[in-house]
DNA sequence: ATGGTTGCAAAGCAA
C-alpha cells in the first residue's frame, strides 16, 4: 500500500497536476493540504473518476485538508480536538483497510506560525499541544497510525539547505522543534529519515528568488508512523520532479510503501 | 536586495 502526502497549494490551481500525479503513481491513499477550497468547491468527481473515495475539510480561501483513498474511507472525523473556538480546517482522520486490518490515517496542516512573537506563533504552539494529546489518544488504539502532512517544522539543521536563514522563522524555532521532538518521542518513526538519512532531503522550495534552481529547500512535509505502522514500512520517497513541472506547488509529494 | 512569488478572489492576506 502506498500512502502519499502533498501540500498542493490550491486544489483548483493544481487539479491537472494532481490528476496527472495520481495517474502516474496510483497511490492507494493521498493526504492533501492547503486545498484552499470549501467542500462544495472541491473537485470531488474528478478524483472519483480516477477511482478514489474523497473526504474533505475545506475552508474559504485558505487552509483545508482532504483524504483520497481507493478503498473506502471509514470513521471519518474532521477537526483537531481541544479548542471549540478554532475554526481553521487543518485536520482530518479516516481508517482504511490494509490487508486484513485497518490503518488510521491523518492528513494535517500544522499552522505556519509566522511571524514569531505574535498570536500566530502562540496559536502554532497551542495547536501542537493539542496534536500531541490527540496523537497520544490515537496511539492507545494500537492500530497502525500514520500522521501525514505539512508540519511546518524543520526538525534539524540538516533539514535545511541554509539553516541560518531560518533562525528567526517559526518553522525553526526551538519551541517548534521541541514540540516536534515530544511528538516523535511518543514512539513515532519519521519515515523519510528512516529511509533517507543525511543532508539534501527537502520537500519545499520557496517560489521566490529561484529557490528550487538553487536547491535552497527545507524538509517540512513529514510522515510519522506509529510502531505498528513502522513495522510495515518497506520504503519511502520524495517526488521532487513535480517541483520542476509547470505551475508547481511549492511543496512536493512524500510517500511511504507499507506491507499489507 | 526592506524585495522577491503564488493562490484565492477580487483588496489584501497567508504563506
Amino acid at each position: 500500500m502506498i500512502i502519499a502526502t502533498w501540500n498542493i497549494n490550491g486544489v483548483k490551481a493544481r487539479l491537472e497536476s494532481a490528476l496527472a500525479y495520481l495517474r502516474q503513481h496510483s497511490p492507494d491513499v493521498v493526504c492533501l493540504q492547503e486545498i484552499k477550497s470549501v467542500d462544495e468547491g472541491f473537485p470531488t468527481s474528478a478524483f472519483q473518476d480516477l477511482g478514489y473515495n474523497v473526504a474533505t475539510l475545506g475552508q474559504k480561501g485558505f487552509n483545508g485538508v482532504a483524504l483520497l483513498s481507493k478503498s473506502p474511507l471509514e470513521d471519518v472525523t474532521r477537526g483537531l480536538p481541544g479548542d471549540e473556538l478554532d475554526q481553521h480546517a487543518r485536520w482530518i482522520e479516516a481508517s482504511v483497510a490494509l490487508g486484513d486490518r485497518m490503518v488510521r490515517i491523518v492528513s494535517l496542516y500544522l499552522p505556519n506560525g509566522n511571524p514569531i512573537g505574535t498570536e500566530k506563533f502562540a496559536y502554532k504552539l497551542a495547536w501542537m499541544k493539542r496534536m500531541q494529546a490527540r496523537a497520544a489518544a490515537l496511539l492507545e488504539d494500537e492500530m497502525p497510525l500514520v500522521l501525514a502532512g505539512d508540519f511546518n517544522v524543520i526538525p534539524e539543521s540538516e533539514d535545511a539547505k541554509r539553516p541560518q536563514a531560518w533562525v528567526n522563522d517559526a518553522l525553526f524555532q526551538p519551541e517548534s522543534r521541541a514540540a516536534w521532538r515530544s511528538l516523535v518521542n511518543l514512539g513515532f518513526t519519521d519515515a523519510t529519515r528512516a529511509c533517507h538519512p543525511g543532508p539534501g532531503v527537502y520537500t519545499f522550495w520557496d517560489y521566490q528568488a529561484g529557490a528550487f534552481q538553487k536547491d535552497d529547500g527545507i524538509r517540512i512535509d513529514h510522515m510519522l508512523l506509529s510502531s505498528q505502522a513502522a513495522d510495515l514500512l518497506r520504503s519511502s520517497g520524495i517526488d521532487r520532479d513535480t517541483r520542476a513541472q509547470e505551475k508547481p506547488s511549492d511543496h512536493v509529494p512524500v510517500w511511504i510503501k507499507l506491507d499489507s
